[in-house]
DNA sequence: CTATCAATTTCTCAATTAGCGAAATGATAG
DNA sequence: CTATCATTTCGCTAATTGAGAAATTGATAG
């Protein structure tokens, strides 16, 4: 009862860990993905997803070598989705949450399989364009 | 931004705190009645009750020798009205926190400069009544 | 079967934190 | 002013945690 409401606020409590729970608002997201957009070593992000995991936040989906993350949408616990509202309300004019999407319109312009080869340096040429990728379905699919 | 919000989020992702914000939900508390409920040393209670101060989640105000702490009425920040409408709704059936309510109820019996001088002891000959004091107005105010 | 690759786990390190005792603070009583 | 008392701050210890390097896992491709 209250170990089950700790997890979910301290799995809340980290700044790398809200940043991802509001990646993910959007739509699914393949690992690569995120630890590009935070820019965080790969080992660090799967750790934080576990963490997420382990509160209930998230879901795993795997697909061929790429393991895919969304945000829960059947509540593991009772304290989950009341976290994952307030995540949801907050935030909303957050610089960092901004830039993050800014990022991750980028990222959702480039395959996976060159993303996971090149990481971040696959955006390097890019042209930033606010409104370019906002809320569209990833374009990098595993397709072979 | 992001740093306030994790702030007030790890403000509440510790058990002791989670308790403190839940007794002050039936009302303004002194800092000893809080200690003798959660039967931690007072210098570990005076420093949850300042990091839930920073947190933007709870009020002071002094009476005399006597601090009386309360749920913050006026937000200090736009994260924390969200995080304890969150705990408020959370934990309605914790055993924990029920039992919190049923000491503080004792606690409420015993005027603060008995409870004071004798700590948690004060408690000793009460008879367990349920709803003898669920959510009455503290009775020990200082009158002297 | 072997090689490759994305993700995870393990290990270690540095930083943070809950807890308490002791000393300091701030207010009241004499 | 001095003593007393509730609360807070300081100093310390033990436990937890975020971070990344290295080793492991699990799946696909040849």
């Amino acid at each position: 009862m209250l170990e089950t409401f700790e997890i979910v606020a301290k799995a809340i409590a980290d700044p790398s860990r809200v940043r991802i729970v509001k990646l993910l608002a959007s739509g699914e997201l393949c690992v690569c993905q995120i630890t590009t957009v935070l820019g965080l070593a790969p080992a660090t992000i799967s750790k934080h997803l576990s963490a997420l995991k382990g509160a209930g936040l998230v879901q795993q989906r795997r697909e061929g070598k790429w393991v895919y993350y969304r945000l829960a949408d059947r509540p593991l616990n009772a304290d989950a989705p009341r976290f994952l509202a307030v995540v949801a309300d907050a935030l909303s004019d957050c610089p960092t949450i901004a830039e993050d999407r800014r990022v991750l319109a980028q990222v959702n312009r480039v395959p996976l399989q060159v993303l996971c080869d090149q990481g971040r340096s696959a955006l390097d040429g890019m042209i930033l364009n606010d409104d370019a990728g906002a809320v569209q379905p990833c374009c990098g699919r595993p397709s072979e």
